[in-house]
DNA sequence: GATATATATTTGTACCTACAAATAATGTAT
DNA sequence: ATACATTATTTGTAGGTACAAATATATATC
């Protein structure tokens, strides 16, 4: 069944050209796009601070690597990690106002990128292109 | 416009998915899936020895670090390495008996692993999710 | 309360990536 | 023929990944 094969490739090319492109997008402001993902998820949390686990289970990929992804963040001053006091395990990472600057100036970034996109398809096609990716993994029916 | 950048989650954490399925799937032949790639990619070529360039024409996802996966392989006698003769820019690369046979292995390991997902979906869905993540990017109409 | 188990995070290792610079051979213009 | 530009490959750097082991704290069991 060759049809499935070249749905599969383009699934697989598509996410790396649309990852590459932002970690281009990106590049001027010295942040790579895992460091992006995990200010935005940080954001999110609407000043709140949260644990790296917490940081995990929002990520579009499961990654073992949150500590050293923090790690840079809190280099270039756009978080804060402080021991959490009521579960000494955990870590308090909250995002900083610089952090919340540089993501404004991010955002409209890859927002352009998504732009042109988002014109080539409907509100329909896009659902449908999203129900045939579940159905592809059987989480559908 | 949610809908479009729900399909886009789902295009990259099911290339993601995909790939890093596959990736544990070779594990046990110490075997990475950008090497199996371009073992596939040097079977393809019937017995002729390829170049680097033509390696990197053929990969899913471009990649400028052929040469050392290449080197990963060669080391474990899967592949040979000669300075082409006729442009001595290029290097002949080929794959051993030895990768023909690790290839065979892996195949039905990788066979395995997308049998389930073949038929989740029908020809024609396949081809229309094909289309339309072309269309996202453009490249049709 | 001491011990065992579970949870949260970090760290070591061996892969991978992009991008740019270095090296070497070929092709082209003068 | 020589100088310059182009092409093919490799290598350096800084980022990323998975997986497993190490460390520290919390929780459950006896």
């Amino acid at each position: 069944m060759n049809i499935y094969f070249e749905a599969i490739f383009e699934i697989i090319r598509t996410g790396h050209w649309i990852t590459d492109s932002i970690t281009r997008e990106l590049k001027e402001f010295d942040i790579y796009e895992p460091q992006f993902n995990v200010l935005r998820i940080l954001r999110g949390a609407k000043g709140k601070p949260i644990s790296v686990n917490t940081i995990l289970e929002n990520m579009v990929q499961r990654s073992s690597n949150v500590s050293r992804i923090v790690d840079k963040l809190e280099m270039k001053g756009l978080v804060e990690r402080t021991l959490c006091t009521e579960d000494r395990r955990k870590m308090d990472i909250i995002i900083t106002n610089k952090g919340l600057e540089l993501l404004k100036k991010l955002d409209k970034k890859v927002h352009d990128f998504h732009k042109p996109m988002m014109n080539n398809l409907n509100a329909e096609e896009a659902d449908t292109l999203k129900q045939l990716i579940k159905k592809l993994k059987g989480q559908l029916q």
